[in-house]
DNA sequence: AACAATATACTCTAAGTGAGTATAAGTCGC
DNA sequence: GCGACTTATACTCACTTAGAGTATATTGTT
């Protein structure tokens, strides 16, 4: 007779069941009678969906609202064939929303994300929508209460001085000044360097480093000091799995086109170009956008007139799949700021 | 008495020790009297790393031998603090390289991809190193043993042919040719589109979905057909996490100044340029890819000379760190193929 | 009819790319 | 020590793309 500690069973990931004083496994019953602790370790999977939409300038993200929001969230099943399927099996549940483009972002697998006893490993995923009705208590939110510093769409924000003072603060009193500033000339674009929106993530890691962050001092227990800069924050790291989302698609958009994924089948320029100008966080150049997009063979015109706006009707453009096959990175590009 | 069958023991992960009948679990002994199933599921979280070095013209990756290659992995354990630390520590473990950069690839979660009763999640990571002699039975073997069709650097491999013929095949014969030969199109450079180096798992996802590659037969007990077109498999899925990582690094090296993570502090401008050669597939034009290296401010003249090889001298450079604050996406281009 | 608002066309300059030619400076065989 | 060979490096030229504007066209509003 061989005990096997409570602790361990424990340490396989457990609680809450009462139980009788012994149990027991017979092991002539089954058909596996050896048995190794190799791979055993107390995981729990779960899956969380940063899903994206953008109405008229607003860039969208949906958060479950509780005392803090938090991304869409769901367990890995046994019976779930893929990780993607697992994904969008939970988003349906969860929100009741179709999700079209879907891509894996990155599996956060800290020791102590979750804050509990076992490890909580999530695998993140994007996903694009044109926008919808969510149900639940799932709502849209704009991107840029969570990260007020990325939005330079009406110029680079006051924030980013004050948060790039306390940056070079925090990284002169550090222990190598040298590397922390050098990181934060090229997240923050300071010194010469030039910002590239792309960087989110960076720049989102280095002001939780610095403490500039909620989530620094609440995911420790520790109350937060008055004096942060003002943002909002999200549950556990759930603002960094967001973080990493928007870097990517900001990325993704210059070379694939997923925009599309996120405007109706017909739209105007100006659609297209708003679309892409609340993601990447800039303004864009009018005519210089039009002639990209359209010599890119990007779009093509339906003939069809936009009706009921303001000022000289546009035409509808539509997607060109064809692009896919005559260029190699079809995307949408960035030509230059303000115009 | 509760009786808990071996069975489900097994489905928390399971092989490889004697047992005695029965084990038995003293509750009252332990901390933690309570058990509820609620987070456990039959998930081994396995890590994988695909460890790539260059050696004069010859892309290379870090393969285990057994029956047949494998990428070298290791197993998340309770005190692993993150991830990334949990992949040195396997591949140090395993094969006693240093690895410099590390990046996370993709996490991989099929239902039945270990082939056993629990689902084998695996986290797979792409790793840089300058070229090491590994310890135990790890070997460098050169990556288009396995993608034969994605070396075109003495032009377009022969395979390469063959293989679209037989995509065509199979394309027209499935349920929904257009989208088919669409993607073949795209992956391929097929009528009139451009071969992009950067789709390498698109290509080997139909060739698997096309039965192209002995995976396709083996992964469901079958043998597999004797006429396929020759190229070297792995195991389980690893072939597919390696085309992954080469699409990965093949873009990653145009926008992020990766390469050097495979060279030598100093280097030739001819030795940067073969690093890139081999790992994107394709020869470059050498007067163009020296003016965009230069101009970029990528690397910088040390004043000293390479001795002892052929032809006039080469002066030795080295990555010029600056460029990082100076450009937002410094990386080598591809100006041109043969040159 | 004037104006506000947007769409769309076109221009000009600077910078970057693709494909070469020309020349320099070593090694190797004899 | 010479010529063939090999590699390095400089420079040219045509062409495309990017950045920043100006100019003109169509609509609705007052």
């Amino acid at each position: 007779m061989t005990l096997i500690s409570a602790t361990l069973l424990t340490r396989l990931g457990v609680g809450v069941v009462p139980l009788p004083d012994r149990i027991s496994v017979d092991v002539r019953s089954s058909s596996a009678p050896l048995i190794t602790w190799g791979f055993v370790s107390s995981i729990s999977v779960g899956l969380h969906a940063v899903i994206a939409a953008v109405t008229s300038d607003r860039p969208l993200i949906l958060l479950v609202n509780g005392d803090v929001p938090a991304l869409p969230a769901g367990h890995l099943r046994d019976t779930d064939e893929t990780l993607e399927l697992a994904l969008r099996r939970s988003i349906a549940t969860e929100t009741d929303l179709e999700v079209g483009y879907a891509e894996q972002l990155y599996t956060f697998g800290d020791l102590h994300r979750g804050g509990g006893a076992a490890r909580e490993l999530s695998v993140a995923y994007l996903a694009l929508v044109r926008q919808q009705v969510p149900s639940g208590n799932a709502e849209w939110r704009s991107w840029y209460e969570f990260f007020p510093w990325e939005d330079h769409r009406l110029g680079r924000p006051t924030v980013v001085d004050e948060l790039v003072r306390r940056l070079v603060e925090w990284a002169s009193s550090g222990s190598d000044p040298e590397t922390a500033l050098e990181r934060i000339d090229i997240a923050f674009g300071r010194s010469g360097a030039t910002w590239d929106g792309v960087r989110a993530l960076e720049r989102y890691e280095l002001l939780y480093e610095a403490g500039l962050v909620a989530e620094a001092y609440t995911d420790h227990g520790r109350d937060e000091p008055r004096d942060l800069p003002r943002s909002m924050a999200m549950v556990s790291d759930h603002r960094r799995i967001a973080a990493t989302a928007l870097g990517r698609i900001r990325g993704k958009i210059t070379y694939r086109p997923v925009v599309f994924e996120l405007l109706p089948e017909r739209f105007t320029l100006l659609q297209l170009q708003r679309v892409v100008e609340a993601l990447a966080g800039v303004r864009l150049h009018k005519q210089n956008f039009r002639r990209l997009v359209e010599r890119a063979g990007l779009v093509e015109g339906t003939g069809r007139m936009d009706t009921g706006s303001m000022g000289r009707p546009a035409e509808l453009f539509r997607f060109r799949r064809g692009v896919l096959r005559e260029r190699p990175r079809p995307g949408v590009g960035l030509p230059g700021i303000r115009g």
